[in-house]
DNA sequence: TTTTTTTTAGAACATATATTCTTTACAGGT
DNA sequence: ACCTGTAAAGAATATATGTTCTAAAAAAAA
């Protein structure tokens, strides 16, 4: 009987991601890839067929897995405090690095629309998830009841991608932290 | 005596950035980059020696020529009616094409320390800018004397890099413009 | 008009890179 | 222990792409 094959794709997938955040996606060559992912020429194409699909692959896993590890607070609707978790850890994940699904819509977005369709999808469930957490914030009196709460999602939304940027310039984590409470501390209704 | 270079230094530049707009660094190739632009082959690399220095060059361009067009509403010094303007132009700015120094940051800024450089340096000057404007809003009243103005610089910026890659994916102009509103308008001392 | 000098246009080159092919090694059933 | 079929490693291939080179054209001065 047949051998069976030993690479595990979720852990390939999860390696690739590091390799497309350093060097995007034009930028990482196939020797890199290849290299740095416990995985061989022959089985790379027969299991994904080119380079092009197998970035599609690895946003999905990035988004399924990783990305989702820290949005999961947004969604576990705590109010202002499951925001505030939200942002410590995205900080976290994104500290020197950067967001692969944002700097594939910078570099890709023009031109492939399935990576334009996965950004939209992925900032249409940030907006989703703030607008939630807000609600649930107003509702337990976290936060002003005349506060707008779909401006202020969009504001939210808007320094996920800050974040994202800045984290790739940004050696230092502090500086982020800092603007982070910095951006979340005049939400509270206490501070109005 | 020699003949005189037909091409202009400027309209290339201006040129180029269209390209390197679309397809990113890496997907934007010579053939494309001399196709798109009033020039040749032998005179690019007379004058720029490569493609790497070519983008150096395409972005000190980019910001003197247009972001500082857009940015100079911030360095008027009007206070909110400043910020309001240079969203507005903002947002036609990016629309549809996005940000070049953004881009090239996500895609660059990992392993280009010039690229690095030159994106610090620029968002340094909109937080410092965006200091400016509000404390002369401050000082006109246009704002709560309690505002964190520093803070409130950082949200700013933020929203600048959220437009910048928003603008990609939005084909529309009017979701960036609501969003504008929506987040310039909380700013305003009435509005507390 | 002729000469001179440089630009243009694009062919040529060398390298880089995505993809395919070949060979060797190995797991698992018989 | 011995096949057998698949995986692993990496050589080979074809194409893409940044850069250089060549020959023709064109502008300016004599």
């Amino acid at each position: 009987m047949p051998r069976k094959a030993q690479y595990n794709l979720d852990a390939i997938l999860s390696q690739a991601i590091d390799v497309f955040l350093e060097h995007g996606y034009h930028g990482a060559i196939m020797d890199e890839i290849i290299a740095r992912t416990e995985f061989n020429r022959r089985g790379f194409y027969l299991e994904f067929g080119s380079k092009q699909t197998f970035l599609y692959m690895v946003l999905e896993h990035y988004q399924n897995h990783h990305l989702s590890k820290v949005i999961k607070h947004l969604e576990s609707n705590q109010g202002l405090e499951s925001i505030n978790q939200f942002f410590n850890q995205y900080v976290e994940h994104v500290k020197g690095k950067g967001c692969l699904l944002i700097n594939s819509i910078t570099e890709l977005g023009f031109d492939d629309q399935k990576v334009r369709e996965i950004g939209r999808h992925y900032l249409d469930r940030l907006q989703i998830d703030f607008i939630g957490c807000l609600e649930k914030a107003m509702s337990l009196g976290q936060i002003h009841t005349n506060t707008n709460i779909e401006s202020t999602a969009l504001q939210l939304t808007s320094y996920v991608q800050g974040f994202a940027v800045n984290a790739v310039l940004a050696g230092e984590t502090d500086e982020l932290q800092l603007a982070t409470q910095a951006l979340l501390g005049p939400l509270q209704s206490n501070n109005h």
